[in-house]
RNA sequence: GGCGACGUGGCCAAGUGGUAAGGCAGAGGCCUGCAAAGCCUUUACCCCCGGUUCGAAUCCGGGCGUCGCCUCCA
């Protein structure tokens, strides 16, 4: 049974899904306006690791995740940069996938673009006035938030005393269309040289907020199983997307919330507010990307992760005693003779049917990547021991392959894939036969 | 000010009731023609003070410290 911690009640719960075997996932894309920092790029590992994990234990995993192409933010770059705002949104989608692809994070199922979901979104915010949960006020949409009653729930927080913390009236003649400080816009009217849709109530476009709700209903169904994302956007991001779904849908939104910790850089927050961030590109320019996953792995997805050149150096490190083990089984099994074993080949195969186990165990508590990992290790201190510099019996290889190919099975549940480009790591097949037979691998 | 998280060896980090995984770094040794890799040995008053318990890093209370959210943010 996997278990899950969960944003939503604060603790780990056993995870169970809506449909029997399968799992509809949700993690929210970037905001396409600047290259992706190593900070949102946990986020998007995190989340390609959690996925792979399900898919590996047998469910079917659908993945959305949405890009975020018309925003605020797109529309002052554009203007700094006397272009149009498709553009710079086409520029930075497609940087954003190259980055994701080289830092092998899988694909989405369905990856929506905001822009291209507009009716979806205008279908959301007519629902949510119809319920009497929003209003429209010169063109703008505003959620009304003391009308839903649970606002507040996923964030911990009370509608009361939020209002005293954050009144800010200098929101630039948006503050005083809005009957309530504390409502959000589900839809702007348009200013002139913006992007805009036509709608029921003026040329305008999407709020943030509603944009993943409505994407999230029309490529998964509800509830979702998972919504994932980074842990500075509990509030109000997903509060709010929360809200709107519920209240116009009329549905459960998501059962598991989870959040990833933030990357942090000298104890603070890395982000692109505080301008201490680091490309991602930039870090895979001397970086291999196998080695910024492993440092990812080595700390829980939750905790807060303090990055630095030292810190990488040591995952560098880490994930060569690990890689050097596979090199070293190529090179016994390779290299066996037809002589007596020298091996403990019993104890081995136990051994290789407890650690995958084991990895299982740890990895079902909550994606404990840095646990797992500790698995590995030790299983890996146990090989090196049995091997020593002997040379191998040609009755060992089936032993040994089973051990390298469960060693690799597992890296490759955390993205990382190992011996591909090995020659010639093609065995006989009476070899893999065996080697089946006798290990289960 | 409100809400929340965290504080484990030199660094990082798992562990949530039965006397501390693992990685990195350091020291000594083995092996090796040298080196690398590997192996063996070695370093913990689990932030502090109380409490609950036969027993707590682990639960409760208080303190100190760090961080996050409350505004855009992965």
């Amino acid at each position: 049974m996997i278990r899950i911690y969960n944003t939503k009640t604060r603790e780990k719960e056993d995870f169970q899904s809506a449909q029997l075997g399968k799992v509809h996932m949700y993690v929210c894309g970037p905001t396409v306006y600047n290259y992706i920092h190593i900070g949102n790029a946990r986020t998007f590992i995190s989340f390609d690791v959690i996925r792979r994990y399900l898919s590996w234990r047998g469910f079917d995993v659908t993945f959305v995740q949405n890009i975020t192409d018309v925003d605020d933010k797109i529309i002052n770059k554009a203007n700094e940069e006397g272009r149009s705002a498709a553009e710079v949104a086409q520029e930075y989608t497609e940087a954003f996938i190259a980055d994701m692809h080289a830092m092998g994070v899988l694909d989405p199922d369905v990856r929506p673009k905001a822009t291209e979901e507009i009716p979806a979104m205008i279908e959301l915010v007519q629902k949510l006035i119809d319920a009497g949960c929003a209003y429209e006020a010169e063109g703008d949409v505003y959620f009304s938030v003391r009308s839903w009653e649970k606002y507040g729930a996923l964030s911990g927080r009370d509608v009361n005393e939020l209002e005293s913390g954050h009144r800010d009236l200098r929101t630039e003649g948006i503050g005083d269309r809005k009957r309530d400080s504390l409502d959000f816009a589900v839809w702007k009217a348009a200013k002139p040289g913006e992007p805009a849709w036509e709608s029921p109530w003026g040329m305008g476009r999407p709020g943030w907020h509603i944009e993943c709700s409505a994407m999230a209903k029309k490529y998964l169904g509800l509830p979702l199983d998972i919504h994932g994302g980074g842990a500075d956007l509990v509030f109000p991001h997903h509060e709010n997307e929360t809200a709107q779904s519920e209240a116009g849908y009329g549905e459960t939104f998501c059962n598991y919330w989870m959040h990833s910790g933030m990357l942090r850089i000298n104890s603070e927050k890395m982000s692109k507010s505080l301008g201490n961030f680091l490309l991602l590109r930039d870090v895979l320019a001397t970086t291999k990307p196998d080695v910024l996953r492993m440092l990812m792995l080595q700390t829980h997805y939750r905790s807060p992760l303090d990055f630095s050149q030292d810190r990488l150096d040591e995952a560098e490190a880490a994930l060569e005693r690990i890689s050097g083990l596979v090199a070293r089984l190529d090179w016994a099994m390779k290299n066996a003779q037809d002589i007596p074993s020298p091996l403990d080949t019993r104890t081995i195969m136990k051994r290789t049917k407890e650690m995958r186990n084991e990895f299982i165990v740890t990895m079902d508590d909550d994606f404990n990547t840095a646990g797992a990992l500790g698995v590995l290790f030790a299983f890996v201190g146990e090989l090196n021991t049995q091997l020593g510099d002997k040379t191998c019996s040609l009755t060992d290889v089936p032993i040994l392959r089973g051990a390298h190919t469960v060693i690799i099975e597992l890296m490759s549940v955390f993205g990382i894939m190992l011996g591909q480009e090995e020659e010639g790591s093609d065995f006989p097949q009476e070899v893999v036969d065996l080697s089946r037979e006798l290990t289960g691998y």
